[in-house]
DNA sequence: TATGAATGAGCATTCATTCAT
DNA sequence: CATGAATGAATGCTCATTCAT
């Protein structure tokens, strides 16, 4: 509590504001880059939001272009990797692995800024060939591969109905990545027009889908 | 008769050109907004897709923005009315009317041009607010609203489970501009890594849904 | 009244009309370049007000800059010549033969649409050095040699007092340019600010003048 | 003191042109605007004009048209008030105030730069009207008041006779304006054509004027 | 002749990027 | 490291001019 205390503490936050910055430099752009598109997005407005210089954002990121990657990169997360780990260790059937799946991306995924990244990569995936390569390989794969070994699991433990494995992923996928959009695109701008519960659209989707996907004694189309 | 003639042929080919080419233009306009948004489409390579120069252009849309609009609204005839009567008159399973549903909505919506006006809505909707609710309202809305009475259909018969039929809805909609996004967006990049064969989506989409929709006696979830 | 003479009536009035075509087109050109400058007048505007599509204005003028040559040149009436003469013949005060001068000046010159051209010369000039020129020769040179005239006339014969008569010509054209600049520019603007009657505006200027001029007995500066 | 002496350096080179360059602006901008118009004056000439590129021009002025008001208002400075007080001050005859007046309009408006507002002004009033309607507040009416006590100051002393005041002003007025547009327009062209000298002309039209004001014992017109 | 669709050079304005401080 | 003034290439848009009809 000192004097010489609190210089040291006033040193220590700009120090931990120094190191801070890229990140929120980066916080900003996705932000701005998710609402605009990368085009539409000022670099003067993503420093402003991030409370820095226009120079200081190019301190950090030599170009607009390799600021976007930086953004998209940063958000990539690779947690599939893990959740397919936790999801080999899950014990009971495959719809409850199922259901806690999707409540799990829900979680870490689409509930957070995270989510902009999906909404950004499909609208300028075709002005940034190389990146939406590198998105399809570190994120859409493996988030296809999980779900499918959901489904084959699901199949092979006699759980589900033998379904075309291949189509059947997307039909776990395309609500994802429709609430996401929703969230991001029409939903920002009539929010009144779209009263989506996530969770309870989560939850409706999956029942839905485990519905047709359940095997069943006297099943027939 | 030759006089006359002469006359019916002063449609010239300057005239029948004069005709055409705010259509030419919005041709090209939609596949570039579709390719890479609004903001980095350059106006000059519009009016170059369309075989025209720069100030052609600006003859027939006073500005970008403009341009944009009429794009989208071009593209956004109201179809629905006239399929919701063309499905009034179904006769027949309300399974098969769905699968027709998609069947027309792909044939006619989906696999035509008219698809990349859902990739740029999407995409653009926060940058142009107004013509995100003109399109709530005169695409999304009529489009949920005949899905709605399918599955509505299904359950007044005794076909259908009775489900949550608001988010129902997006169980048979998210497919559908999951597809499109794909098409436009990372399928567009690298066809490689997507090779869905559409008609095969649709079917499997369809057949998953209406095995969850489905009712059946003793089934439990 | 026959048909015939109808036709033929029409027939010269579409004539007539052909050859009146530069002069109206002339004359809707003096009032846009008066009104709105060289540069930010459009030769469309110019057409359209003359009735005409934009083509026929280029068929008669060659450029925008031929037409505002032709606009000077066609309203550059030499009168001056040939009111010199007039006043040669004048017989009468040298002070009668001033007003008379200003008042013919008024109504031939300042009250019509050929004063414009003197606010266009004098906005312009550095635009248009040859025509300035040419404007200098053809217009200020004659016009102050006939009022210089004037006033060596009254020196010759006593009335007027011996003033610096190079001078004292601009103390008759000041007036005359400055009724015009106002009535095209200010004037043309705010009118309520410029309630000039121009008669009594010209009367009052020529009085002072004249009250300065006349020689009198024992006048003392 | 040196510590102190660095610190108050910091107003750099760069910092000293950056307060300076607004007034660089608008000195160069002054100039073509005068020379050739507003709408013929490139904005990219302004600011090679005042050694800035183009962009930093719009640093300062958001458009051309901000830049032409702000040239207007910066040099329409209301001086007409501090010459109300020097000359209500004025002890003499009114002729002499008169000239002194004359004079003094001169040296601090019609030789400067100053009074290439006028000229603009009066060319440039029909297309930016609002401004025409300020400046004939800010300049034109002190300048007329101004101008119309002295007049009347001289009736009321017995001094000059009882005129017309409200159109005797533009007697003082007129060849004001009439000099000044010289100096800027035709006389700018051909300086050969217009060797006026500026305080020869002044005093020549104060002559004039003035016999034509003073009561004069046995005076008839 | 008259038209008006088409052209493209030209200009205002924006914005990513640089760099002196 | 941080700043923000300065830059100039890029782009939307205008308008004089052309030319097929």
């Amino acid at each position: 509590m000192s004097s010489t205390r609190l210089a040291d503490d006033s040193q220590s936050r700009r120090e931990r504001r120094k190191e801070a910055r890229p990140g929120e430099l980066l916080d900003a752009a996705l932000d701005l880059f998710v609402e605009k598109g990368f085009a539409a997005t000022r670099s003067e407005e993503v420093a402003a939001r991030a409370g820095v210089s226009k120079g200081t954002l190019f301190l950090y990121f030599p170009t607009k272009e390799e600021l976007f990657k930086a953004v998209v990169r940063e958000n990539m997360s690779g947690r599939f990797a893990e959740w397919q780990e936790e999801f080999m260790k899950f014990e009971g059937s495959t719809a409850d692995m199922a259901r806690h799946f999707m409540r799990v991306w829900w979680e870490r995924i689409g509930a957070t800024r995270a989510s902009g990244i999906t909404k950004l990569m499909i609208s300028e995936a075709r002005n940034f060939p190389e990146l939406a390569a590198f998105y399809q390989q570190e994120v859409i794969r493996p988030g296809t591969d999980l779900v499918r070994r959901i489904l084959q699991r699901g199949i092979a433990r006699g759980e589900f109905r033998p379904v075309d494995v291949e189509y059947a992923v997307f039909g776990v996928v395309a609500p994802m990545i429709f609430l996401i959009m929703m969230k991001h695109s029409l939903g920002a701008c009539a929010p009144q027009d779209y009263p989506l519960d996530p969770q309870r659209y989560v939850d409706t989707q999956m029942d839905m889908l485990l519905q047709g996907l359940c095997a069943r004694p006297g099943a027939q189309a």
